[in-house]
DNA sequence: TAGAGAGGCACC
DNA sequence: AAACGGTGCCTCTCTA
């Protein structure tokens, strides 16, 4: 016992010294300071003091569950730093280490964080700090790195995410070091990687050192990557727009969408029972996985089924399409169990697995993610590869009680930004005068108008007509004079697409008209073309989220979807608010509208399709 | 046992 | 001259 402490009060530990981390990157030492008591607290706020015009922070947490605050998510750690130095505050540990977070995040003139709308999450939920408060000084190494460079690792480029970009600008051993750092401890308490989170020992040495680096690591990026985002991105504006974006889609998700419960576990159970059935059919039939393909290519080949399709990489393909012909009782309950089974598993399994106290679910809506910039929506709800078919799956997600689901979407987006963009006047007129593109195309060729359709929505994919024989089942000599036709008939978008090749040959990129650079690849030029108008197409879609939120109505808002928004509206004030909303979503292009259409539904989303198809 | 690759399928 | 663009998720299989 020292310090003679037998009175009452624990006994007290004196720290002269603050634990310090030190670590190499390329040889010169960064130095990560570890809070452990209260003590610490006084270097760590001269730290933040002295720095607070530019702080990197992160936090570490217990899952990835931010909405589930109440129910045993929590911040466990939260990181600053600079370019050389970081500190790293349990708050987790007690009131004085979250009052000192809470107080340095309020301290900061800027903050600079990867994949910050989480952190924004995180310290909303478990800091109280609105997220209204932190967002307009933050800065995103994310954003800035998509608009640096928005290509994966997979397509050679340095990829979005913090390892990937640290080993891409920093420095590649330090990237695995890190990344290592936390694949060992998983393995020292032989748990999985994703349960080490909220096990690990708040002072160990790898997971202070993991959250140490963090800061840095962003810090530095933010450094490298300020001075690479194109000028032109600048001068338009997109930097900030873009945060704006990402801060408008973070609110989105923490509204959430109410799920049905009773509707998705009914429905869940009934996949479920289709899935054994189809399943005892299959193995009736000699198939005991179906998902397993070998099974299924020894079981056809057994009963002497040639099968002549290939995959992409030159195996035998036992897709729907080859499955469908066929065409024998094996094959149907293949389909029909393979169906059952990822319907269950993808749509409803997930949204009731992820449904948290108040009886929504949190979509993950990346803002910025594509190559060409589009945003991806994953997590609880995939809503962006939902049935579009029928209102199967869609009626488990509702519009709050008194209030009714509104889908809008822009109508025919995509051409319409081509005709617009291009300038070609034939497209335009077709447009303006409200006459039927797919047959003018189909006209022009003297084909079918589903070739002309097919056509007209192939070219902007940078297809060709072997596309369109593949995609729109027509022949190949109709596809080849469709195409012909295509490009004599609107020679603007051969003009267009011709300029936008010129300038990926010569530059390795496109810009698009909010001054977004796009990297091409040299062995695939045309798809310069698709690029620009899927991307011009995202921003068109982006800015309607932005004034939105500028005249209020983000509140109502559950999900984009491309060229989509879902709404919640009052039930009483629905017809006002879609048609004014509509109004503010639409947008005119060099003189040609981008019309808006706003379904008006009952409760749920699926309501919305259903009323729309009683209509026809 | 995790990760990666491949196949397949849901979409705009 | 022609060239199908962009995603996420589930499952199986093989490898380290």
């Amino acid at each position: 016992m020292r310090g003679g402490g037998r009175c009452g009060r624990p006994p007290r530990v004196r720290r002269t010294r603050i634990r310090v981390i030190d670590y190499p990157i390329k040889g010169q030492p960064v130095r990560i300071h570890v809070v452990e008591a209260e003590a610490d607290l006084i270097g760590f706020r001269s730290f933040i003091l002295a720095n607070q015009q530019l702080l990197a922070h992160d936090s570490e947490t217990t899952g990835l569950d931010w909405w589930n605050a109440r129910r045993g998510f929590r911040a466990r750690l939260w990181q600053f730093g600079n370019d050389r130095e970081a500190f790293v505050v349990p708050v987790e540990s007690g009131q004085a280490f979250e009052d000192a977070v809470r107080w340095a995040l309020k301290t900061a003139h800027r903050l600079i964080a990867h994949n910050g709308t989480y952190d924004l999450h995180v310290a909303e939920a478990c800091l109280g700090i609105p997220m209204e408060e932190l967002a307009p000084k933050s800065w995103d190494t994310k954003l800035l790195a998509h608009l640096v460079d928005p290509r994966a690792v997979k397509e050679s480029g340095p990829g979005l995410k913090l390892e990937e970009l640290t080993k891409h600008y920093i420095c590649e051993v330090v990237a695995a070091e890190v990344k290592g750092s936390m694949a060992a401890i998983a393995k020292e308490l032989a748990v999985k990687k994703d349960e080490v989170w909220p096990l690990v020992p708040i002072d160990h040495h790898g997971y202070l050192l993991y959250a140490g680096m963090d800061p840095i690591l962003a810090f530095r990026l933010y450094m490298i990557l300020k001075s690479r985002v194109p000028v032109r991105s600048w001068k338009r504006g997109l930097v900030s727009w873009e945060h704006r974006l990402a801060h408008i889609t973070a609110k989105i998700e923490r509204t959430g969408y109410l799920l049905d419960r009773e509707y998705a576990e009914a429905k869940a159970a009934e996949l479920a029972r289709q899935q054994v059935t189809w399943e005892e059919a299959a193995r009736r039939e000699g198939v005991d996985n179906v998902n397993a393909n070998a099974q299924i290519i020894t079981a056809l080949q057994g009963r002497g089924v040639k099968l002549t399709k290939k995959t992409k990489k030159g195996n035998i393909c036992v897709d729907d399409e080859v499955l469908s012909a066929v065409g024998i009782p094996l094959t149907e309950a293949i389909i029909q169990a393979k169906k059952a089974k990822k319907w269950k598993a993808t749509w409803f399994d997930r949204a009731l697995a992820s449904q948290d106290a108040e009886g929504r679910v949190r979509a993950s809506i990346n803002s910025c993610q594509a190559r060409t910039a589009r945003m991806t929506i994953s997590g609880a709800i995939a809503a962006q590869t939902l049935p579009a078919g029928d209102s199967y799956v869609r009626h488990c997600f509702l519009a709050e009680p008194g209030h009714v689901t509104v889908s809008s979407d822009y109508g025919n987006m995509e051409l319409r930004v081509l005709a617009a963009f291009s300038g070609d006047p034939t497209m335009i007129d077709a447009f303006q005068r409200g006459l039927d593109l797919h047959q003018i195309t189909a006209d022009a060729a003297g084909v079918a108008r589903k070739a002309g359709k097919g056509t007209n929505f192939t070219v902007c994919f940078g297809g060709g007509w072997r596309a369109i024989v593949e995609q729109y089942g027509v022949s190949e000599a109709e596809a080849k004079k469709a195409v012909k036709a295509f490009w004599e008939t609107y020679p603007g978008v051969k003009r267009f697409a011709d300029r936008l090749q010129r300038e990926a040959r010569r530059t390795g990129y496109i810009y698009t008209g909010t001054g977004r650079r796009i990297p091409v690849d040299r062995d695939r030029i045309y798809a310069a073309l698709n690029y620009f108008i899927q991307s011009t197409s995202r921003d068109i879609t982006a800015r309607a989220l932005i004034e939105l939120d500028r005249h209020g109505y983000t509140e109502f808002v559950r999900l984009p979807i491309h060229d989509e928004l879902v709404f919640s509206f009052p039930r009483e004030r629905a017809t006002e608010l879609s048609e004014t909303t509509a109004r503010i979503m639409e947008m005119t292009v060099r003189g040609l509208l981008i019309p808006v259409d706003a379904e008006i539904g009952e409760q749920s989303w699926g309501s919305v399709l259903d009323l729309e198809a009683s209509k026809h």
